[in-house]
DNA sequence: CTTGACTCTGAAGTGCACTTTAGGGATTAG
DNA sequence: CTAATCCCTAAAGTGCACTTCAGAGTCAAG
């Protein structure tokens, strides 16, 4: 059981088929070598890298970020801290989003109670807040 | 000064005149009156809506979000109860938005906090935490 | 009155992260 | 053996939010 074809580890990590392809053509995972018919086998660690770039992404690293992040492991000079360094530069724009989404979330249950005491909106607390 | 040229409008806003001529087309600004010769003359307020338009995207809406959001304030008192639902849906999303965002936060956190800033890439904590 | 900045339209192109399509060959359960 | 299922490639399509292009009209300054 040590190589896998694409489908099995499609079902293995939840991703279609056409998007490993994708990532392979994307130099995202290795590229697989071939059985004589020309199947792809992939090696089982595979699973992992996949998994890798699932966890990523759901971090919000575009694929281009993912692809510098697995390259930083090769280059020669690259220490740990240029991974945190991104890793803190995506948790700083994650930070700002959560506080201007706060904001809004307030000023949208303010127009939900506005709505059962009174019909009008011609003041939207929706405004109000963005346009700050 | 009450109408603005659309290039005018560009600068005070920080967007290009093409976004703008997009905007109105997908009815996320109103459509400009025109001067004899056929430019857009927006009338000033409507800097307030691109900057609207610009946080709201920030905050991860896209313009058919935007489009709702403008359109709770425009809609006929008529209706108080179907607007107070869609307020109480984008609530919802926002609030499912921020969760996504929390847990997102935590996890680069978590993964920035052990990194040591010092160690070379083959005990790269991050790394490590994303590959199992 | 000419020059250069500004504006107009419609259509096509861009980047992302895939998905879909078309037209095949390979493998396997019954 | 056959039918279902899996796999292959290259290319085109998708949705979003624009940007770029081509070709042409308008306006203020010198």
């Amino acid at each position: 059981m040590s190589a896998l074809r694409i489908g099995q580890l499609a079902a293995e990590t939840g991703v279609t088929v056409e998007a490993i392809r994708y990532y392979e053509q994307q130099a995202l995972i290795p590229e697989a070598p071939r059985s004589p018919s020309g199947f792809r086998c992939f090696p089982p660690d595979t699973v992992k890298r996949v998994r890798f770039i699932q966890r990523a992404q759901d971090l919000g690293f575009s694929l281009r970020d993912i692809h510098g992040l697995l390259g930083l492991r090769n280059e020669p000079g690259a220490s740990c801290a240029a991974v945190k360094a991104r890793a803190e530069k995506k948790l700083s724009e994650v930070d700002r989003k959560i506080f201007e989404l706060m904001r809004i979330r307030t000023a949208l249950a303010n127009l939900s109670e506005q709505c059962v005491a009174q019909a009008d909106l011609g003041d939207c607390p929706i405004l109000d807040a963005l346009e700050d």
